[in-house]
DNA sequence: ATGTCAAATAATATCGATATTTTTGGAGAG
DNA sequence: CTCTCCAAAAATATCGATATTATTTGACAT
């Protein structure tokens, strides 16, 4: 056993580091999209080296979060109406194929952990707006993990990922349209641990097809 | 104006060269699934420095071709029963909404382009197998290509090659199963032309599910 | 034999410096 | 005034070397 440094909580390599960093920046909007992402400016900021920056960057591109450009560097993804329409229809699409297939192969265990991850999220909700998030992206992947198919959530964390950062550039920050969602998830919950895969699925559709049709409206303005 | 160098066509970075032969060799099984991949050993093998291939290997991860694990460098990404079953479930949901999406926006231009690309592939049918490949792989993407939705045809095109992967792997070879591919192909492109949404999507899915349970049946072996 | 620990080895991750390429800025021709 | 072209500046891409971390090996005690 290893104490392995006086400074506490230094277990991660720096390209992980500045992934975590720099993903979390696109996110939030403090990286704006189209933004040219320079390799020294960002070295600069994270302080680190070259090589983990770029390979961080690297990796954000699966993400879809930044753009490699030939030989001309990285930026940030750009948005778009139309971008964040097909990220609404495909999130709809692959969440109500995940919610199925993960309802398909209900058991205890699963309840248990579903019921749980809502708990802690409705927890967090007058804490800590960031543990909020965190709360409600593990609810809405609880939702959805029981699948076994581990490509399909993996695609569906994407686009919940690409959904929030639309969130947070039309609100500039995370507070919400504050209406019924606490409602809402209580009632895709409920949906869900009755084993009813139609209303849950519709439940959860209705829920990000409602939020999605805020953003479009304010993105005509 | 500058020669440059004297040998022809050399117009692309190191990284880009990297990621194109490392994805081949990993599409093809040259690098088989599950191995792990070593800077050291790629940087001879691609004559380049270990900081393209790194780069590479990261841009790979997006194709979900390399793993990466986190201090323990890279390996190409393992393959099952389970995980292919998964593609050919993902390909036949996505490949139909955007065959559908595609087909609703036809024009003369596309029109054209699928006819074109449908005459490359059979003419490189008896010639060249690598030719043969990249002309198919452009017939399916030009069948979808139509929708305007460029994540769902990046989902789909990622899809594809995980596919041609297996089919690599199971055949050691490009070679077809040999039945009526040429036939299959001719009917979603004639249902295609017609505007017939739900016969194109019909025969595309079935082409796809039917090399899929053959190569399903040969895992069991 | 068998399991444990530490040194030796091998591989990854990272840094600093350099080569290459793109972009910028401005002088001169039309 | 506008366009073209070339030199200067900036940024990217790449290399070689080093620091870190994981893995293997073998001696030692049980």
């Amino acid at each position: 056993m290893n104490v392995m440094q006086s400074s506490p909580g230094k277990e991660t390599s720096a390209t992980r580091e500045c992934y975590q960093t720099l993903r979390k920046m696109i996110l939030t909007g403090a990286l704006p999209p189209g933004k040219k992402l320079k390799i020294e400016e960002l070295r600069n900021l994270l302080q680190s080296g070259a090589s983990p920056v770029r390979e961080a960057l690297s990796l954000l591109t699966s993400d879809m979060l930044v753009e490699r450009l030939d030989q001309r560097g990285f930026r940030a993804a750009p948005v778009s109406k139309a971008n964040f329409e097909e990220i609404l229809m495909l999130r709809c699409d692959l969440e109500d194929k995940a919610l199925r297939a993960s309802l398909a192969r209900v058991d205890a265990d699963w309840e248990d952990r579903l019921v749980l991850s809502h708990h802690h999220m409705t927890r967090a909700q007058r804490s800590d707006p960031d543990a909020f998030e965190a709360a409600h992206k593990t609810f809405h992947m609880t939702l959805i993990g029981n699948a076994n198919l581990p490509m399909l959530e993996r695609y569906c964390g994407q686009l919940y990922d690409l959904n929030i950062r639309y969130r947070y550039l039309a609100a500039d920050g995370p507070r919400y349209g504050e209406r019924s969602i606490a409602a809402e998830h209580e009632g895709i919950m409920t949906a869900a641990l009755a084993h009813d895969a139609a209303m849950a699925s519709k439940l959860l559709i209705e829920h990000y097809r409602r939020t999605g049709e805020y953003f479009i409206a304010q993105m005509d303005v």
